[in-house]
DNA sequence: TATTGTTATACTCTATAACTATA
DNA sequence: TATAGTTATAGAGTATAACAATA
């Protein structure tokens, strides 16, 4: 039989947050690996799909990942040939999805899809529609 | 003039759900870092200052943290004076808050108490019942 | 002068496998 | 046989500083 533990922390919105981040990226990071890739490689992808052409500084700028850490994700999206780069002029270049960039986004967006379909039947109905803007007022 | 992207990930709660956490804690570890303590370090803290003699293994099941990671955290707090073991029996050693370690706990819960209350305040108020049911329904 | 892409580096968190000793 | 503490190691995310080339 287990000890029981006097813990205040799970009254604490900040821990609950920093708990259900990091076993809900669990999950999304298991179902994702199926497909080879990771989620900042799955957000990353959804994104150039919806802007070709978009640069790696504007990439991060949105997605909050600095410039010197999309190096080795872009270089490995492209290895594993997802995405294309082309020269805009002398310092920067567009990425955009190749073909089978374009197949391997569209099997990330389902699982993505179901998995984010999944976390909310997973809150009670009356918290349901609370969950997104109160996450975002915490974010932005 | 930065370019408009178009986005739906945050429109996903399972993406705002990273967001938020990746912002929240980036915050508190600052604020922590001022008494040199890591988020992890400090809920440790918390929990043993809550349940003198507890094990480290029962630490590591409360809070989601591996045996295996539980190693170098308490040795890091025990170099650093704020903790002290006792041996339970030949294979288990009761945790203890020394002087110093009920001090920087203390310390640890007042910011971490004005975090909250700040995360709070920053959510709408007709959200902000429904934050932390919503977020122990993800985790638990 | 600001920005892009890049290299190098380091820290935190997390995870797994395996070992020893004890319950 | 299960558990406690430990060692070693690896991967993923994130952060900073610095540099060259270009806008």
């Amino acid at each position: 039989m287990t000890q029981q533990l006097h813990d205040p922390l799970p009254m604490l919105p900040g821990y609950a947050l920093r708990r259900a981040a990091n076993a809900c990226a669990a999950e999304l990071s298991a179902r994702l690996a199926t497909l080879d890739l990771r989620q900042s490689e799955a957000s990353v992808l959804i994104l150039i799909g919806g802007n070709p052409g978009v640069t790696a500084a504007a990439l991060g700028r949105q997605l909050d990942i600095q410039r010197a850490n999309m190096v080795p994700l872009l270089k490995r999206l492209e290895e594993a040939g997802l995405i294309d780069r082309a020269p805009i002029d002398g310092k920067s270049q567009g990425l955009a999805l190749s073909a089978a960039g374009q197949d391997r986004t569209a099997a990330a967006h389902a699982i993505i899809d179901a998995y984010e379909a999944e976390l909310l039947a997973r809150v009670p109905a009356d918290h349901r529609p609370h969950l997104l803007p109160a996450l975002a007022a915490l974010w932005r």
